[in-house]
DNA sequence: GCATTTTGTGAAAACGTTTTATCGAGCGTG
DNA sequence: CACGCTCGATAAAACGTTTTCACAAAATGC
């Protein structure tokens, strides 16, 4: 197809119609197959089609169905082990039910988290996963559901909204990795989470319970940046220049962890012998940092699946009460943990 | 906005027109800002979207124009560190400028590859930025070639093909890789590389050349598989159970790297005092393992930045022609490197 | 003070689909 | 043979915008 300039033009159905010689409602109804059209007219149109080398306009057809196939995805940062491995599972998922994701990493930024939202809200989206970064997502939140656009949210509830959610037992979770600390006879136990944004509290209150049904003293440190490397490291290597140094750290991220572990080396202290290290999520590179991370295993994979699978059944039954899944998380220890000497 | 169900309808520039007593043309002015309108009228306009929480339909704004300010970013892996890097930065530089990312992780699986690439098409993305898994891209590169949609290829060309290119110095980096680990005296070197599909061939050149020029043999390991540390722990342990076992191994991928380190504590052997190894990517783990990573860094974030800089650029000039901007490796010397004994 | 341009506004066409309403042909039935 | 029915196909409306065109009023030039 070509305009008389030359410049090639992309086929529509109109002109798919005009070389079949059929309508352009018929070309339409062989395309979707949801009414009975004569077989020779339907290979005609698949002729016509073929030759043209025609594909529909998802645009147009989004605008006259009111349906983009298209889900708004909503994460903290893309670029973080544990939030990555999460958009591959929901784009994986998605893609196989033949939705689109449209990506977006908030960065935790109030302002862009709700340019995100606005965006999607205008890109008529179907429906949102949402990982919310806690401070002012709560409005967000609001103007999805007034759209009445399914939503499920991962991780976080918010009060007074009846929404769907993914949640996995932080609390339980904390709990569990405190209390393997607790098992192997340490007492002096510090905790290292993110700022509390990206960090469910549960996951904290688990810890605080395990520790205090202990009757030990909880020496958390709340910083106020990402669950990265770097924060870890920096929060690690205050805590163990400390006259009474911990004999355990419990990272509530695995990314922290690792930067746990860089300090202890950089500190000349041998992990775990001189520190016990858990950390939190098990990320793919848990298993293969040195030593091999004891950690609180997310069912990551789990989580996103199970978001797409909820939200579709929603988008299927718009009528449906919302749902909430709860998956376990599970202590997995490797060799970063060992008796308190 | 409520049906007469009670259902909330969402307003269109219809309902605001008569909610302001003017014609929709107007409001579409106002909108746009492109032609002049009385600022009374303006104001009154402004006043009925506040109003009515009038947010305009991007699906119809994009039918209208032939434009929807997204565009596709092919990427093979999302879960790897590297292309999670890549795709923030991609992501955030698009945001940006008010462009949206369809975030796409082909997996390397040509079929979803092709579905994906179909799917952008049909979706009426404005641009593509395409990172191939080389078998089975070129045919999908041809068909958004004939389309006319700006595309930039990200690290690969493709024989025939004047499309823009953001590349990086990846025989160089190879090159000074190897270079290093001959200037601290090795002689028996291995080398791992992931499947050819998702490394540049280039890179292994690199390699190569620098041992040719040495007068040392190459031992290359290509492992069928992605970048992940699983693959170079498998590598790894089977190259260092070899009765002359290498005194240096250079992964081609940071991920490969870390687990060659793996498989070298599990061997007992100390790096770099036993083993030498060099990475390439510099994702930001490279810094935090133990021992810190000598590799060859790529500007990770400078390339996805470079890419959208392009395509821009592209969309402003169609008719300028493709681009090709380079980008330098540089080895960053860590601890994992020491001289050979 | 008339002809001409400029300015602001509205009506309507267009973008590429889907879907509703309509219509004509074939066909058994009374 | 008129009648109602079904079936298959088409014409046309609709989705929510932008933009072209037309037009009146106001501003400008002689």
């Amino acid at each position: 197809m070509l305009t008389q300039e030359g410049r090639p033009t992309i086929p529509t159905i109109k002109d798919v119609a005009s070389e079949a010689q059929v309508s352009i409602a018929t070309v339409s109804r062989v395309l979707n197959g949801n009414r009975r059209v004569s077989p020779d007219l339907r290979t005609r149109v698949l002729a016509a089609m073929d030759r043209l080398g025609y594909q529909p306009n998802a645009i147009a057809q989004g605008l006259r169905r009111n349906a983009t196939r298209s889900v708004g995805v909503l994460i903290p940062r893309i670029h973080e082990p544990f939030f990555s491995t999460l958009a591959f599972a929901i784009e994986r998922t998605l893609f196989a039910s033949d939705y689109r994701g449209l990506l977006c990493s908030t960065e935790e930024q109030p302002g862009k988290e709700r340019a995100y939202v606005d965006m999607l809200l205008t890109q008529q989206v179907d429906a949102i996963i949402y990982f919310p970064s806690i401070t002012g997502s709560q409005p967000n939140l609001q103007r999805i559901v007034e759209r009445e656009i399914p939503v499920v949210l991962i991780e976080r509830s918010f009060a007074g909204f009846d929404v769907s959610r993914v949640l996995i037992s932080n609390f339980q979770g904390g709990y569990d990795g405190a209390q393997h600390l607790i098992g192997l006879g340490h007492t002096h136990i510090s905790v290292i989470c993110a700022n509390l944004e990206s960090m469910p509290v549960e996951r904290l209150s688990g810890v605080q319970q395990a520790l205090s049904e202990a009757r030990i003293d909880a020496d958390v440190r709340i910083m106020n940046r990402g669950s990265d490397f770097e924060t870890g490291y920096e929060a690690a290597l205050e805590m163990l220049q400390r006259p009474a140094r911990p004999t355990a750290i419990f990272a509530l991220a695995d990314s922290i962890a690792v930067g746990v572990l860089h300090a202890a080396a950089y500190l000349d202290l041998r992990v775990p012998d001189d520190l016990s290290v858990v950390g939190f999520d098990n990320i793919s590179l848990a298993a293969y940092v040195l030593p091999p991370l004891t950690t609180v295993a997310q069912p990551i994979y789990a989580i996103g699946e199970a978001a797409v699978r909820v939200l579709l059944r929603q988008l299927q039954n718009p009528d449906a009460a919302p749902e909430t899944v709860t998956l376990n998380t599970e202590l997995v220890v490797r060799q970063s943990t060992a008796p308190c000497r």
